[in-house]
Parts: structure tokens; C-alpha cells; sequence
DNA sequence: TGTACATCAGTGAACGCGCGTTCACTGATGTAC
DNA sequence: TGTACATCAGTGAACGCGCGTTCACTGATGTAC
């Protein structure tokens, strides 16, 4: 990114979206103001319309940037430990893995979560019926999902004939969850209490979904729970 | 209610409440405008100020009176149908019954429950920690399911080693579920479609608790589709 | 039973704020000849 | 290679809005004697 030269900036367009995901990130998308952002970047309010038709066209890039991140969360956490051999062991680590990543950028950035998930009206749209842009987990992330699922099908442990709802049920609890753990009574507990009714929860959902009764292999590693503080994202480096 | 007799209102507390959650019900927690609720009842937004020390004072009392219909919705569906003799089909009942009447409530009332989650500050209350004021659903609904859990064990239907997370899971599923069916995706569906999805999801809650693979004993009836449309609320009468 | 007066419950005007957005403009950049 | 000019990407001032809240006030009510 270059140094603001002078008068043109050069790349203006992403230095308001990064500033603007800053403010999202510290106070959720309400904190997204049009002139703050220009005050952060250090132009005028004005210019921001060059680049943006209006306020709601730069939120709707900070949700995108949002939902980005939280797919990359849950593609970290999948990456974070080494595939198993065992095909089943496999498909419940990765389940694990994604609602793991879910639930802790949810915890480590509440407001981008917010963000991923705020209503917002771009130009064109007009309330747009059917075409929600609200996606499941910004979409991507509902992919992976659903091919954890279907390899948990494959693999045997997940009964075809309650395939259907597998995702709903899914997302609906991690949703949940992230709600009573940020603004309900779960966001009392101390982290450490959080992690593990995320653990428990997902041990949960896993049993649900297998219907095996048995307990978790072994509580959440508390090495991760570093993790829970800031998320490193790459994209949002100011100016 | 007087018919306002003339330069005194006589209840203008009540009033002011009742128009607030007018407006919570038709726009959610944001719509709630002194200004706007002192419009709606005739009288100066100052009077406001006789009643309530600050805006977010008459929000507390919206958000009560939120949080008092959405258990109100859930006693009402419990209601609604009869108990049973067999104590496992009875508890099973009003495991199905709490969830309906919470998830439909949520869709026929999504302003007021956007407003019985909503992040309000009290006068007195710095952030309260420990102490959140989002209690899970307004926490005599809580107790309600805690009860009915409770049950469950009782019966021999629920494993008690696993009684401890099951009003987390369970209240987090039905939050989640809530929010994809008014923010989220699943808000494109047709009334129908959402009733099946909650039917199907709670029947999963259920096997999930129980272990039970069987599938549901019924549809849901379409007859209780007409409730998704509007909450009757005995204490919103304006003026 | 009638009067003085404290208290209660309203009023209207105004303040200060910060927002999104528009306007007419100007400095910088790039291209045609 | 130098100049004319269209276009791009900024500027600063201003508009209009609606909000929560405060101020000094006034009409109505209730109580003491």
C-alpha cells in the first residue's frame, strides 16, 4: 500500500474498507460510521463516494471481509491438527475442527461475528425475497459443513435418513451458542468455562449426530486457549 | 385505562410502555424513540421524563414486558394441548410444546423477540459483570425447561450424565434457530417450510436427549399454522 | 367548608450532537496530436 | 517532446434530519389548618 503520495491516495477504496473493519471489529457493524472512517483514513468524508455509491455499500464489503474471516477461522482450526488415517476419526476430527474454528472467532472477534451476520441493504437490492444475503456461514463455510456431513454419511456414522436437517440443527446450535456466549448469560463465565461448554457442546452435537454415547476422547486443549483472544487477519492492515 | 380527562394522563407510565412496545413489536429494539413513543401517546416528549430517568430506562421495561410474552407464549402452547398420563409422553410433550411456543413466537412476534435479547444499560448498571441482565429466556422460561429436563431424568428418559449441558444445547439450538429463521436464510421460506423446519428440529432435540431414533409421532397440524401470524398481547393496549 | 400553599405532572422552546449526503469546486493525472 | 484538454479523485462548506436531553415554566391536585 503506498504512502499517500499527496493529493490522490492511490487505493483508497481499501484503505476505507480496512478502517472501517476496524470499527466493526472493536464495536460491531452499528461503530461503521461513514465519517469515522474517513477520519481514520484522513480524507475527506466526501471522497469515500468516489468509491462507495453509499454507507451501506462499504458495510456490505466489511460483512463480506467478515465472513471471509470467519470461513478462514474454521479452515484454520482444520488445519491446525493432522488428518487421521481412520476415515470415521477423520470426518468427527473435522466436524470438531469447524465448530471449534466457528465458535472461537466468534469469541476472539465478536464484533466482526456481528458483522458477518448484520443485516444489510446494498444498493440494488431491494429487500431482496429469497436471495437472503444473510448466508448460513457466509456460504463457504456452510460447504464445509455440509461436506463433513456427508462424509459422516459415507463413513456410516451418520444415518442418511437424518441427513436432512444435519446442517440446520448444526448451524442453529453454533449460532445459538455464539449468541448466549457473547451477549446472553454465558458471556459472564470466565473464558476458560466458555471453552468448555463449546467442547461439551460440540462432544453434544457430535453424539447427536452419531448417536455414539461415549464420552470425548479428551478436554479441549488448553494450549488453544490463547486463541481466544484476537484473531490475526491479514487483510486488515490500516493505511 | 382513563380516556385521558385532560392536562394529567392519569397512567402515563403504562402508556408510554405500552407504545414503546408498539413500536419494539414493528421494528424491533431500535424503533423504540422517546420522541416518537411521547408522539404516539399526545403528549410532550419531556412528560417522558417524569416517568423514566432516561431513555434506556423505558427500553428495560420494553424488554421485560418482551421477555414476560415470549414465556407467556411458551405456557400458552403447553396449554394448548392436554396432558398425558404416561409421564414419559407427558414430559416429552412439554419438551415439544416449550420449544414451539418459544420458536413461534419468534416468528410471529420477531420485534418483540429481537427486544427481550436486546443489549439494554439500566440506570444503575455499569455492564454489570457476572450479573448479565440477557438472562436465557427471561429466566422463568429457563426454569420452565429446566423443569422439563428435569423430568426427563426423572423418567429414565434422559441419561443424567448428561443432564448438565442439555438446556445449554438445547436453549442454544432454539436461539440459532430463531435467528436463521429471521435474519438468516431459512427467512426466505414460505410459513409452511419454517413450521417443518422447527417441527423436524425439535424432533431432533428430542432424539437427541432421549436417544430415541424413532421418527415423530405426527406432523405438525396445519391448523396451528394461523398462529404464526400475530401474538395476541393482553397488555399492549394503547391509550 | 374554604383557603393557602407545597407538590405533582405536564408544556414548549431550545441545545448540542453527529449523522448521511449533496454541492460546486480544484488539484492531479493521463492521453491525443 | 511539448502542449491542450478531458477525466479522475480529491476538498470544504453546508443541508437537513432526528435524536436524547435540559431548561424555565405552568396548570392541576391534594393536604393542613
Amino acid at each position: 500500500m503506498p504512502q499517500r503520495p499527496g493529493y490522490h491516495h492511490g487505493d483508497l477504496a481499501n484503505a476505507l474498507i480496512a478502517a472501517a473493519t476496524q470499527l466493526a471489529r472493536d464495536g460491531g457493524p452499528e461503530a461503521v460510521v461513514l465519517r469515522e472512517v474517513a477520519r481514520i483514513v484522513g480524507v475527506s468524508a466526501t471522497a469515500a463516494y468516489r468509491h462507495f455509491t453509499r454507507h451501506s455499500d462499504l458495510m456490505h464489503a466489511v460483512k463480506q471481509g467478515a465472513q471471509d474471516d470467519l470461513v478462514s477461522a474454521m479452515r484454520a482450526e482444520l488445519a491446525m491438527t493432522a488428518a487421521v488415517p481412520d476415515p470415521s476419526a477423520e470426518a468427527l476430527r473435522q466436524l470438531r475442527a469447524l465448530g471449534h474454528g466457528y465458535l472461537r472467532f466468534a469469541l476472539a472477534e465478536p464484533g466482526l461475528f456481528r458483522t458477518a451476520f448484520a443485516q444489510t441493504n446494498k444498493s440494488g437490492e431491494h429487500e431482496a425475497p429469497g436471495q437472503s444475503t444473510a448466508t448460513m456461514a457466509g456460504s463457504a463455510g456452510y460447504q464445509l459443513l455440509a461436506e463433513t456431513l456427508d462424509e459422516l454419511v459415507a463413513v456410516g456414522m451418520l444415518d442418511p435418513g437424518r441427513r436432512r436437517y444435519a446442517e440446520i440443527v448444526t448451524c442453529s446450535w453454533a449460532r445459538g451458542l455464539a449468541m448466549l456466549l457473547l451477549d446472553g448469560p454465558l458471556s459472564a463465565f470466565p473464558a476458560e468455562l466458555r471453552d468448555q461448554v463449546i467442547f461439551h457442546g460440540l462432544d453434544h452435537i457430535r453424539h447427536y449426530l452419531t448417536g455414539d454415547t461415549r464420552p470425548a476422547p479428551a478436554p479441549s486443549p488448553v494450549a488453544r486457549s490463547a486463541q481466544l483472544t484476537r484473531w490475526p487477519r491479514s487483510s486488515a492492515t490500516i493505511r
